[in-house]
DNA sequence: CGGCGGCTTGATTCGAGTCAAGAACCGTGG
DNA sequence: CCACGGTTCTTGACTCGAATCAAGCCGCCG
């Protein structure tokens, strides 16, 4: 029944399936009748558009490995980017729904990527048989707005430093939730740039600043966050916006002076890098213009 | 306090109505259907919630009358418009498919607005019996979700006056749509720049400009647009994002150099309050960085 | 080893924010 | 009809965050 390929089944549908599992989709045989429509279809370097602006295909594409975002180019060049995609994440699905809208609007591969296409007819079928499945994407098509609302807000009302590390803490959580190592940033300085609406410049000078204050550190070629709960204190980040339930727990502000788990000043919680933890905390508490005043030490 | 009054009936479900039939709703039994589970709710007056933040009601809100919008406000107060409402839109139809993320965005009333809720329940069975329906819906999410795309791109990488001209002309599109006034811009100094992610100050220096630019003007208490073919070139605005394919032909730019029907300079065409539409074509050039050189007058 | 893409840094400029104050324009109530 | 308080709009002076320009550097791959 499962006329699968086991390599695609471990490498390439596997996000794909655990994807349509939090769209709602819960019994296997939509899934399946789902994933059996899916060719694999072409792999893409860095770099490379996966699906280039001006385009009207007869068919959708989804992103099976690798990270790629969406975006946009205006004609002076600026590229604007309007969301990153993980594995299992639906590159164009307002393409099906509307047809000839937003046809500049492409995506491109940030690291090497693996994608697959459905036909348009296809999804009709699969729509048409399963409601679940109608529902599933029209999901998924909220979520995707969610994060272009998220984005610009960040983008329109906050400054450099809580827009960069919003947009980190967004991708982190994203990457945990699709089990790629979310202390680990993949995207380069101009693709954060591009993202946040800032030139690579700047984006490099607040990356320096973020290093000052213990948030993040060069590991190796890339950028690895070092302390998670002070960056995502720093970009107020609340997950709620994703809809991802079960990430909830790790990922939630804890508010300072709430008085179940969080450490008002000091606190005896868990013995991280303490000189670390000290520096961040005060220095963050710095560049953070909102910062709850702690208690008195009374 | 009034028991749905017949001026309702008739000022009120037009739009949606319209705006139903524009998502692909073609029969009437449908629409019919949809219109009978929406109650009259509300009216609001400027400035007031619409929606208020944190909620989670068993419905959802369809804008029936009026201008409203959808915005984020953060901890320091400031406030992210998101999007525009026009009669016809949904308000929060993501509350709908996800329930209970994105509970911190809320709408409030631009201007007198009256509104209409339906049951979720009653929006499940319209879906289920109505397949058109669900997909009619799927296609207001797109559509909203472009807009913010193009909002996240124009806050991002447009400077201020191409940044609000863009905005002007998406909502005099929309308005056009909705048969409003289409070259009168109800939104205050104030609305504007919460939602292009300026101070109010700083727009009131842009609309300056534009004035001065001949492209807009004071009417009254509100402000028009006098010249909106060069406003929507100096904003590049391509309404394709907004699909709604009766206005192309109306807002779509015309290329500088087009053969066809483009005056290339002081042309023969209609013969406009000549001196100001001079005064524009050559000062917004100077304000358009892109701007194509007009060929040599040979 | 040379070339190239991505990262760093300094110097300078400039767009946009902030602060402050006043004017114009409401709606409202005496 | 006018005086009142409240928004919204204007404008100027000043500050500051971020862009731009310009090198130089690092690590990588052919």
């Amino acid at each position: 029944m499962i006329a699968l390929p086991k390599r695609a089944e471990l490498h390439g549908y596997g996000p794909l399936r655990q994807k349509l599992r939090t769209l709602g989709i819960e019994s296997e045989e939509e899934a399946h009748d789902f994933m059996r429509r899916i060719r694999v279809s072409a792999v893409r370097g860095r770099t490379e558009d996966i699906i280039a602006p001006g385009k009207h295909p007869r068919h959708s594409t989804v992103l099976l490995a690798g990270i790629a975002c969406l975006y946009e180019r205006l004609a002076n060049g600026s590229r604007q980017i309007y969301a990153f995609q993980y594995p299992g994440d639906f590159c164009d699905l307002h393409r099906h729904v509307v047809a000839d809208a937003n046809s500049d609007v492409a995506v491109a591969a940030i690291t090497n990527c693996s994608i697959g296409i459905v036909g348009h007819d296809d999804l009709e079928q699969l729509i048409s048989r399963y409601p679940s499945v109608g529902r599933a994407l029209w999901r998924a098509t909220v979520i995707e707005a969610s994060i272009f609302r998220k984005g610009l807000l960040n983008v329109g009302r906050q400054p450099a430093l809580q827009r960069v590390a919003h947009l980190l803490c967004e991708q982190l959580a994203r990457q945990e939730a699709v089990h790629l190592d979310s202390s680990i940033v993949y995207l380069s300085q101009l693709d954060v740039a591009d993202a946040v609406g800032l030139s690579i410049v700047h984006v490099n000078r607040i990356f320096k600043e973020l290093k000052q204050l213990g948030l993040l550190a060069k590991q190796g070629r890339s950028m690895k966050v070092t302390n998670r709960e002070q960056l995502v204190r720093l970009a107020r980040f609340d997950p709620n916006y994703l809809d991802m339930p079960h990430l909830l727990s790790r990922w939630q502000l804890r508010i300072a002076g709430t008085p179940s788990n969080a450490r008002p000043t000091g606190g005896t919680g868990v013995a991280q890098t303490s000189s670390t933890m000290m520096l961040s905390e005060a220095a963050v508490g710095k560049r953070d213009p909102e910062a709850q005043r702690h208690g008195p030490p009374a």
